[in-house]
DNA sequence: TGCACCATGTCAGCATCCTGACATACGCTG
DNA sequence: CAGCGTATGTCAGGATGCTGACATGGTGCA
């Protein structure tokens, strides 16, 4: 195969290198969660459950990008392994609120751990302000193109 | 190790931010290319033969981020529907370089066009400045994260 | 020349995730 | 109070993508 260096407008488009940087990402999380026995939609649940108690499975789905079939699904795994639990019976309307078991703390810290070095790794020679920045402007993109985006977000403000 | 590395609120990590942009990109993608008949991966290959004919279905696979197998079925869903050709019989080892049918160019006009719209849509709001560094900066976390990381790659130069 | 090595295309099998649909439960409005 | 709209959990069904494996063809090295 010609390895011709031809560097083709693809790369030079937005959508191109955030796909891009998003299969990076995705790629490098699973190979450091798979040691955990972790899938990358289990440690979002995880994540997300440690932060805030209580989610339903549908908030839980919303919250990871995933439809509510997955996220059952996902929950009734951590379930059966011990990490999180709910209910048998919904106290309100049909919720079955989740929770971390003290197991399900533990693989998360380590997950947690593990995530965040290569969230540390990703951002490598990329200044404090440089990763704030990325920040700001990845969830204006995101907004501008959430669906009830009549009202176009104006980017964040400019650092002084 | 008292202080374990945690990650902040969800909101404020950067992989977090970066799933959510790339989900709604790819929505918004899907949204003005079903009435094409095009699905993102189609689209995907449609754009890199465009910009450069002749690429094998390896090649084609490699830069739309999928496996052979499945750049495979798209290639061939792309054929039967005269989009594409394929030389039945590989002239130089076992690559069958693909390539446009006009019909196939045509489509790739109208939908280059739509994903730009997408595309401007999504930067709405962002400087030129801004939008160029978050195309470097991306590029720098993908590289970063690519499995050949031996040599992090420094960030792009500060914009003075 | 022979041989290990890598890349390509292809097949089968499996995992994952989504779309569509349904029954239930709550909130609101007349 | 009855009815409508909305949200939740759940059950198939199907589409899409990936892993594993194989045969083939080119490449580099001894």
């Amino acid at each position: 195969m010609v390895q011709q260096e031809m560097l083709g407008p693809v790369e030079n488009a937005v959508g191109y290198v955030l796909k891009e940087a998003a299969v990076a990402l995705r790629t490098a999380m699973d190979a450091v969660l798979r040691p955990l026995q972790l899938t990358v939609p289990q440690y979002a649940c995880l994540e997300l459950l440690g932060q805030r108690p209580g989610l339903s499975n549908a908030e839980l789905a919303r919250g990871t990008f995933v439809t509510r079939q997955s996220m059952n699904v996902v929950l009734h795994g951590l379930e059966e392994r011990g990490l999180v639990i709910r209910p048998a019976t919904a106290a309100r309307g049909r919720e079955l609120p989740a929770e971390l078991t003290p197991a399900g703390r533990d693989q998360l810290r380590a997950a947690s751990s593990a995530v965040s070095a290569v969230q540390k790794r990703m951002c490598t020679g990329l200044s404090p302000q440089r990763q704030q920045e990325l920040l700001e402007t990845l969830a204006a993109c995101a907004r501008n193109l959430s669906p009830g985006a009549d009202t176009p977000v104006p980017g964040p403000p400019r650092t002084p």
